[in-house]
DNA sequence: GATTGATCATAC
DNA sequence: GTATGATCAATC
């Protein structure tokens, strides 16, 4: 059995962009064995195990400290499933939301913008053998940006002023606002209406898979 | 078949 | 419990 493998972090997006590039067409058991590592068999307790197999093969920090997971480079890193199509099949979780702090938050500044301001984005096939797709370095585009922040602008008001509980998934046409809590039972402190705070579940922004399409889509090889 | 709401693992 | 990493599975 080897030995788990720890890479220094990349020093540079050039040599970022070439350490990915080497991994597509890999397979996630082949891309296991060589760090050492076991993915979970059942599918079920095996969510997130794909995006750390990733910052291990790529010399993330891996869960340490908060903020980009290439901190010197500002780049973060997101795994997303796709079809033969090469189509995401599912959205992407971008951050919490912190209700109170958000009514003070401008899209500039806002967390939605930080996290998404320069992404690596490596697909894999959702069908056996999961095989590593071609990764993008991606930065939003000012169209990207102007639907990203319009929907960040509605639906941050909802929940600033007290509209938590009446905000579901259905709203956002690029952006949304879903559940992201280990249970369902959890509840966290938020603005409510009539100023009257209120126990919500604790929600995450999340991008829809339309859009996670159009980047991958849209960059071509060596765009990163 | 796509989407929404709920959930699962790991580290601190 | 908080935060990071996401996908599951019921529903539309």
């Amino acid at each position: 059995m080897p030995v788990a493998l720890q890479l220094l972090p990349p020093r540079s997006t050039a040599e970022l962009a070439l350490r990915a590039e080497a991994l597509t067409g890999r397979t996630l058991s082949e891309l296991a064995d060589a760090l050492g590592v076991e993915l979970p068999t059942e599918p079920k307790r095996a969510k997130g195990a794909v995006g750390q197999l990733i910052e291990r093969a790529l010399g993330a920090c891996g869960g340490c400290a908060p903020g980009p997971d290439f901190a010197a480079l500002g780049v973060e890193l997101k795994t997303i499933p796709v079809g033969a199509d090469g189509r995401p099949r599912e959205s992407t979780f971008v951050c919490t939301i912190a209700p109170f702090e958000i009514a003070y938050e401008e899209w500039p500044s806002s967390r939605v913008r930080a996290k998404l301001s320069c992404v690596l984005w490596v697909p894999i096939a959702l069908a056996p053998p999961r095989r590593i797709q071609r990764p993008r370095l991606w930065r939003p585009s000012p169209a990207q940006e102007r639907a990203l922040r319009e929907d960040w602008e509605e639906l941050a008001g909802l929940v600033a002023t007290g509209a938590l509980e009446q905000l579901t998934a259905h709203r956002g046409r690029v952006l949304q606002v879903r559940p992201k809590a280990a249970h369902g039972r959890v509840r966290t402190l938020a603005p409510g209406p009539e100023e009257t705070p209120l126990f919500a579940l604790p929600r995450g922004f999340y991008l829809r898979a339309r859009f996670t399409a159009g980047i991958l889509a849209d960059l071509e090889p060596g765009c990163g």
